[in-house]
DNA sequence: CGAATAACATTATGCGCATAACGTTATTCG
DNA sequence: CGAATAACGTTATGCGCATAATGTTATTCG
């Protein structure tokens, strides 16, 4: 590939990365949060109490970024936070009842982001999007599928397309009850995760 | 739009800006520079010394952090800083030697990783890429179109997708030179940026 | 001509990203 | 069983982004 048709590409993706970002941001300001913090809040809506380290790997980032962030949300009430029962290591994020509700709203702020992202462009170009997007992310991931060289132990085998849904496979809650609230909970909760594990 | 669709776009956005910055960080290292240096370099390369706010305008950033970039790069010897001939107010960056070398080796890792990007992905739709994302791009740009209320006084009828190659529009140097140095230059650049006027 | 306004770069601050390092806890291995 | 290894969350630090505020300089307006 020649320069000039590179650099469109990296320039394209860079500055849809700034405007979306920034986008995003004016949203989520009249709620209080930051560009970042709404897909935390989203992904314990979707999946609910998880342990730090499986959200990082839900969203796609560090562990210090989710400290940070965790920290803060519990500081505004919008989040829980508790030692895991069974490993003493871990601790265990959980929306609050304020937080569900703004979940509610980011929900809707999303879809309003979505729809103008794509205004004017084709029905099936916009279809298309999130795949051929998607694609290229696999192309440049430095975490895997080439090699999984982050700081959890990450199967290889685990293809990156499941996103936010793929957290089931976690190692670091194998042997413990699935994907519900990472290494332990009680009885009702159980039930709640056996039951989505089935589903895999 | 629904919220599935919807958060599978804005995800797939997400996620497409983290994995493509880290894959050009790691690229940058090497060299010493981090993400959003790059661009900078590129810039200067391609349209010659400039100030200050003309680079921000060119790379869709705020002052603040061209100020931040210019001076390390400056620091470590790649461009240089001189007060623009006529105006007090203003500062012109220029590639130095080690900095023309650097933005050489920073072609190349472009188009490695843009290569890397569509790696896989039929011609066709590669070509379409950057059009798509720039129409994406237009249509979440909080700066403009729809409201210039950037801290510039900007043109809203300058078309975004001109980029880096339509700063010769910018308003703080209607007047001078042009787009060579900016404010203004000795003789030799002065026929260089007329010509490249006469092009428009 | 002088006040008002705008442009320039800078500083301060906040943010989510990252990496590196650390201490504690849990698991694995010989 | 104990050493080695791995996982967890955290702290420290760096980075490019942003906004807000500031001081100086340049331009506009009455």
């Amino acid at each position: 590939m020649d320069f000039e048709h590179a650099d469109a590409l990296n320039q394209a993706i860079r500055l849809l990365s700034l405007r979306h970002r920034a986008r995003a941001a004016s949203l989520l300001a009249p709620l209080g949060l930051h560009p970042g913090q709404e897909v935390l809040l989203l992904e314990l809506a979707r999946s609910g109490p998880m342990i730090q380290a499986q959200l990082s790997e839900a969203l796609g980032c560090e562990p210090p970024s989710v400290t940070l962030m965790t920290r803060k949300l519990e500081a505004t009430g919008h989040i829980s936070r508790r030692p895991a029962p069974s490993d003493k290591r871990a601790s265990v994020v959980e929306l609050t009842d304020s937080g569900r509700a703004l979940a509610g709203r980011v929900r809707q702020l999303w879809c309003a982001l979505a729809e103008e992202t794509v205004a004017g462009l084709p029905a099936e170009t916009a279809a298309a999007l999130p795949g051929i997007l998607n694609a290229l992310t696999d192309n440049v991931d430095t975490r895997r599928p080439r090699h999984a060289h982050g700081r959890r132990n990450i199967p290889a085998t685990e293809t990156r397309r499941d996103g936010p849904a793929g957290r089931g496979a976690g190692p670091s809650v194998d042997g413990a009850t699935g994907r519900g609230a990472g290494p332990s909970d009680d009885g009702a909760e159980n039930d709640g995760a056996e039951n989505d594990g089935a589903e895999n």
